[in-house]
DNA sequence: GCGGATCAC
DNA sequence: TATGGTGATCCGC
């Protein structure tokens, strides 16, 4: 009786979520693969065919899938993979590259959504719904572009057009362009044909669905820095967050945006795979018999007994197949902090001017942001250990 | 309001 | 030899 009555109120909540259930907005997930080994592999042939990470000994950012196959994998640390990988190549990272590289696909992501989120150098969210609109009365011409046809296969070119304008030149050129190559450009009108060489090159048409300018958004990505991208699309970040996933790499997944199709998609989705379900929450969860997001639902009303309003809240929309439809305005740093990893025996006067330097430190940060900081005022008192 | 726990990358 | 560093949020006190 008593569980009835919660189900009661969970199930008021529900429904109010289902009343508000968006569906009307398009929203993209890209995910470079394996992106610092990646770049790396592209700036050093030696590397190419080997099972290579990039870290350190002691923790590796990310691995190529080469190594993957070893069990090699992104937040080991560097000796262990070793261990399953003897021949593993480890690379020291090059964040400024990365960062230039990062920078190249953000100005291709600009042109879908100038608002897109950036989560890290190798992620980014963006609501494309906008795009989608004005790209429906976009001739021809404005959705195509050059292709280099250097590689063989490219499994996600656009399904239907592509047009080849010129078959010899893919053996004269197969790299349209050598340094420095500046953004592909869609070829406006058709004047310049004949006088320009560069367009006696295959050219490629993207169509004006959500997977073409995904597909196309890859490909400029491919053109652009050589380097793939998988990608996920759905109606709501949290489903095109785990979309992106499904068909890494270089490969694409959508959720079409129906009720049914959702939940559908959801059914038997480990709420692992959720962004915001860590090791700790599936622990709890799986404790209570709940793995999947159907299970998720299921519990509801156990659920709200167990947990924080604002955890059931997530948990009924996780399990309903709900996230963000818009992306929250990238607002100002909120904090800054430092820490650092030090051996257990360390004495109580290393510990104390390890405290010093990461004063020193963390003043030198906020001051390369322009933070005021009186570096004066840094004084550790003495019973801080 | 603070510190611990959790999470993502 | 050896298991990171940063920022954010939530929760219990």
């Amino acid at each position: 009786m008593l569980t009835f009555l919660f189900f009661i109120k969970v199930d008021r909540f529900a429904m109010e979520l289902e009343k508000s259930r968006n569906l009307s907005n398009t929203i993209v997930h890209v995910d470079m693969d394996a992106f610092y080994a990646a770049v790396e592999m592209r700036d050093n042939p030696e590397l190419k065919d080997k099972p290579i990470a990039v870290g350190s000994m002691s923790m590796l950012s990310t691995s190529n899938y080469h190594a993957r196959r070893f069990g090699v994998r992104a937040a080991m640390p560097g000796f262990i993979a070793k261990r399953l990988c003897p021949q593993l190549i480890i690379v020291p990272p090059n964040f400024d590259k990365y960062r230039a590289v990062s920078q190249e696909v953000k100005e291709i992501l600009a042109d879908y959504d100038p608002d897109f989120m950036a989560m890290s150098l190798d992620e980014a969210y963006l609501n494309i719904t906008k795009h989608l609109e004005e790209r429906q009365h976009w001739p021809e011409d404005k959705r195509r572009y050059l292709s280099q046809m250097g590689n063989s296969a490219d499994d996600d070119m656009p399904s239907k057009e592509v047009d080849v304008l010129c078959e010899q030149d893919r053996a004269i050129s197969p790299l349209l362009f050598e340094d420095s190559p500046p953004d592909l450009q869609p070829l406006q009108g058709n004047s310049g044909e004949q006088n320009n060489p560069q367009i006696l090159h295959n050219s490629v048409v993207f169509g004006t669905s959500a997977e073409e300018v995904v597909k196309e958004i890859r490909f400029r990505i491919k053109q652009k820095t050589t380097l793939t991208a998988s990608a996920g699309i759905a109606p709501n970040t949290m489903l095109a967050k785990i979309c992106s996933d499904k068909n890494k790499p270089n490969g694409q997944y959508q959720v079409i945006p129906n009720r049914q199709a959702v939940m559908n998609f959801i059914k038997d989705l480990p709420i692992r795979k959720v962004s915001g379900i860590g090791k700790v929450t599936e622990k709890m969860l799986k404790a209570l018999g709940v793995v999947t997001c159907t299970e998720l639902y299921q519990q509801r009303a156990l659920l709200s007994l167990l947990f924080s309003e604002t955890s059931w809240h997530y948990f009924l929309h996780v399990s309903l197949g709900l996230g963000s439809t818009h992306l929250a305005r990238d607002g100002e740093r909120k904090s800054m902090s430092i820490e650092r990893t030090f051996s257990e025996l360390s004495k109580a006067e290393e510990q104390y001017s390890l405290c010093q330097e990461l004063c020193r430190d963390l003043a030198q940060d906020l001051q390369k942001e322009g933070l005021k900081c009186d570096l004066r005022n840094l004084v550790v008192p003495g019973d801080c250990i």
